[in-house]
DNA sequence: ATCGATTGTTTACATGCGTAATCGAAGTCG
DNA sequence: CGACTTCGATTACGCATGTAAACAATCGAT
């Protein structure tokens, strides 16, 4: 169980993309965050530097010196924030009940017949 | 199936919860929204007065003229834009699909019994 | 030693948001 | 009729965010 030190601070939509390149590889520089993202997001490195500051003050991003330079890795877990965005939302929207979560989805055409399947496998998992 | 013209015009957390109140009930005037809320989140009608103007401006609230004040009235429906953020969060945070979300929430524990009894009756009736 | 490239830091600036006070028109009460 | 109340509209203001330029230190190459 990942008990994480939430300090309240939010993490924006552009600093999330920058969080999603740390996960998905890390430590690494600021010029290689941009190599990531800034062609796909048309960012240029002082918006990625910015960004990258802003987290390293909200302490969800740490730094290593190397060299000159710094290295960035994530401080917190992926998993710990997208569950925490998973219960906002549904705190937020559905009365911290997820199966009207559920309902919605599979009204709105959100669900594969991939899902599906996916979610019947884990539902047994569970009541085993 | 609900087509709404979608403007791209976000609704905030605050702007949020006014909507709440007019999906609960409408049309309703001003000071009944605040009746509805301003306790909750201590706020002041001034501020209830701001948030709505601003959610007209976003089209996603009507009036109607009733005597000397206006009444209020949601534009667009409850479900559309649940389903909107829903589809936001799976799209940002799990690649679209609904099948992680579900194990997140299953991981962290968000999902009581009652949960999962309702979401496998939906399951039932969906392979129908 | 010097010049240019690299990298973090500082500053900038428009827009959105949360929260509200003020203003002006229009009724209400006396 | 005049004071008070009630509304919507206008204006305010600080903080967050998206996006970035300017600056300063430093390192590599000439």
């Amino acid at each position: 169980m990942s008990r994480r030190k939430d300090t309240g601070e939010r993490i924006s939509d552009a600093e999330h993309a920058i969080m999603e390149v740390l996960w998905d590889k890390n430590p690494v520089s600021a010029t290689d965050v941009c190599d990531a993202i800034c062609d796909e997001r048309d960012w240029s490195i002082a918006t990625v530097k910015t960004l990258l500051s802003r987290l390293v003050q909200k302490e969800a991003v740490g730094t290593e010196p190397d060299g000159r330079k710094f290295l960035y890795r994530p401080l917190i877990e992926r998993s710990d924030y997208v569950g925490g965005e998973s219960r906002r939302l549904v705190d937020r929207l559905f009365g911290g009940r997820a199966a009207p979560l559920f309902a919605q989805l599979a009204e709105s055409e959100a669900l594969t017949d991939a899902d599906l399947a996916e979610i019947e496998a884990l539902l047994r998992e569970m009541r085993k």
